[in-house]
DNA sequence: ATTTCGCACTCTATACCAGAGAGTGCTGAA
DNA sequence: TTCAGCACTCTCTGGTATAGAGTGCGAAAT
């Protein structure tokens, strides 16, 4: 039972060598024949014994040889066994992690952060990184203000969730003086602040009823732009939620070397949609999670993986970071890059 | 004189001979033989004679033939003289105007307007389409707001050109409240709008010292909002200048077909800065200005043409917009595209 | 029972060669 | 000036031979 060869279980040695395997064949992306990883690994054995090794790890689905005089090459369950059980991840030294955070220190601009964190994990990987922006479900309207712009225009700032600026242009049925427009804004300061954004937008008609009494000339003022300002933002599509960097990165990776496969992975990227799906099955997770090739349930990704891990700010999961490279990247580099990083 | 094989003027025949020469190579991209162009010609010649009209042209430095026993190519000469002298341009029927025109309504913001500029661009001629931003070098102050965040931060707005919204956080020495701001936003607010952005920046400590005396608390207030702000504009480089997109359609091309050149070309948009400089140079330029191959004297464009023509806005010239592709596209098709778009 | 050796076998990659096809340049005739 | 003919060059394709890498299996060794 230990170690038999029909053994439903796998021995201590055969994952021994299947993780040697994989490892070999992360460094070299070449099939790896049983002289090479008789050689490689410390165990004394001859390739024979080895081929017998890995003979059972094929029966197992682990391993899978392109043809019949190539090496083996581990296959999709083989990576998900080795990345599972096999990898012991490499902590990073305090120098690395220092560097990742002064990187990121979150001066200013929260997509600019955003930004420098996919194009840092793409520069330390060498792979492409990607963010997702955080869905603004949770926004809560923090300051509105209009600002009389020429013909009838009136360019309406909302900031949301302290540190984001969101600016549309609204046409008016007439223009307005900066003073109507300064007090529309006192007015829908005063009652909206600090609720959340789509409260505001139900909300704006009913509140519009119930003052309709009282309705002052401002009010009034402040109703059209209000109404105006988030009418707009309901038919908007908030079409940037992902950021990736360093995908030219992928070009050099040999598994991609056809044109036609690249142009496939980056209109996908470009598309952004199926990519999105696949973060969003990300975000639930507490920790680092890694897809390995078609897991994905996207083509496109034959020969990628993808290590995500969501990012918290204030103990809220906002969003899902993480990197997209071959299935044969250095898992043991980039899932603590990765993680560090979230 | 007329048509002599050795005189130094191209004949009519030649020259029309040319010209069928360049645009079956468009259509193609495959070289073009002797024989070829005597049946696609009207003219009706034996390929013998054609072969001779070819060597002349060859003479000139308008035709290249990658070896001895392939057809001819133009070389970024003959391409040059096509585009110059031999190209009539098509113009485009109302019905395709009409497209564009219905694209680009420019409902909002500024940037958005510009990237899909730039998507249309790259769709409509499945190039790779790009626009410059205006540098905001002539940006006038329109309107200035200040928003209190938590923790001794405050959100400044500056609304610029009638269109543009930047925004930026600065850090204070001390927390204000939200009348403060609103004071020195007006004080601030009645100097400066209307003011270019770069008086604004260099008259702050000069408006400073004028009004030491006279200094009241908000005043005081308003020029370390303004101090800062603008200290911070200062630093911030503008550094998304120019706008992509389509660019995988130039993995299409056969030309483009290495993966090493389209790293290369593609590393090259990223970091714009050879873009920017190429299309500095045609801003001068008042009209369609297209830079064939090496001619851009970057030699990643070496199988490529940019197409380019600045555009305005009340009179102004703001930037420079245009299509990137392989040397042979279709000018005919793209230029007038490219020039109505402007 | 496990490991190892030896050997036949399979598959790929490379080089080489031959023939077809495309196109040229040149010469001499119309 | 045009054109037909012809020899020549170059690429591309397909076929073949060969070397190399690696496997699988049976038999021998431990």
């Amino acid at each position: 039972m230990t170690k038999s060869a029909n053994s439903s279980q796998l021995s201590e040695r055969s994952l021994y060598l299947f993780k040697a395997l994989v490892e070999h064949f992360i460094q070299d992306g070449t099939p790896v024949g049983s002289r090479t990883l008789s050689k490689d690994s410390s165990l004394n054995l001859s390739p024979a014994t080895i081929r017998n090794v890995m003979a059972d790890l094929e029966d197992f689905g682990l391993l899978d040889s392109p043809h019949t005089s190539a090496g083996r090459v581990p296959t999709a369950k083989g990576y998900r066994l080795f990345v599972d059980s096999l990898l012991r991840v490499k902590d990073l030294n305090s120098l690395e992690v220092e560097k990742i955070a002064k990187e990121l220190d979150p001066e200013n601009d929260f997509k600019s952060l955003m930004q420098r964190t996919s194009s840092m994990l793409s520069d330390i990987t060498q792979l492409a990184g990607v963010v997702m922006l955080p869905k603004n479900e949770k926004s809560t309207l923090q300051h509105m203000e209009f600002v009389a712009l020429s013909g009838n225009r009136v360019l309406v700032i909302l900031v949301v969730n302290d540190r984001e600026v969101q600016n549309r242009i609204i046409h008016t049925s007439r223009a307005y003086s900066a003073s109507e427009l300064q007090e529309a804004s006192n007015y829908l300061n005063d009652i909206f602040v600090g609720r959340d954004l789509n409260f505001v937008r139900n909300n704006i008609l009913d509140e519009l009823e119930k003052t309709k009494e009282q309705l002052s000339r401002s009010m009034q003022t402040a109703m059209e732009m209000a109404q105006l300002a988030f009418d707009y933002e309901k038919s908007k599509i908030n079409n940037d939620e992902l950021l990736f960097s360093g995908e030219t990165n992928l070009m050099d990776v040999a598994e991609l070397c056809e044109v036609e496969k690249l142009k496939k992975l980056f209109n996908t990227f470009n598309q952004q949609r199926d990519i999105l799906h696949l973060l969003e099955q990300a975000i639930g997770a507490d920790g680092i999670q890694i897809f390995i090739g078609e897991e994905s349930g996207h083509d496109v990704l034959d020969n990628c993986s993808v290590v995500t891990s969501p990012y918290e700010v204030d103990g809220k999961i906002l969003g899902v970071l993480g990197v997209i490279g071959p299935t044969r990247m250095h898992y043991e580099r980039v899932i603590p890059i990765v993680d560090v990083t979230a």
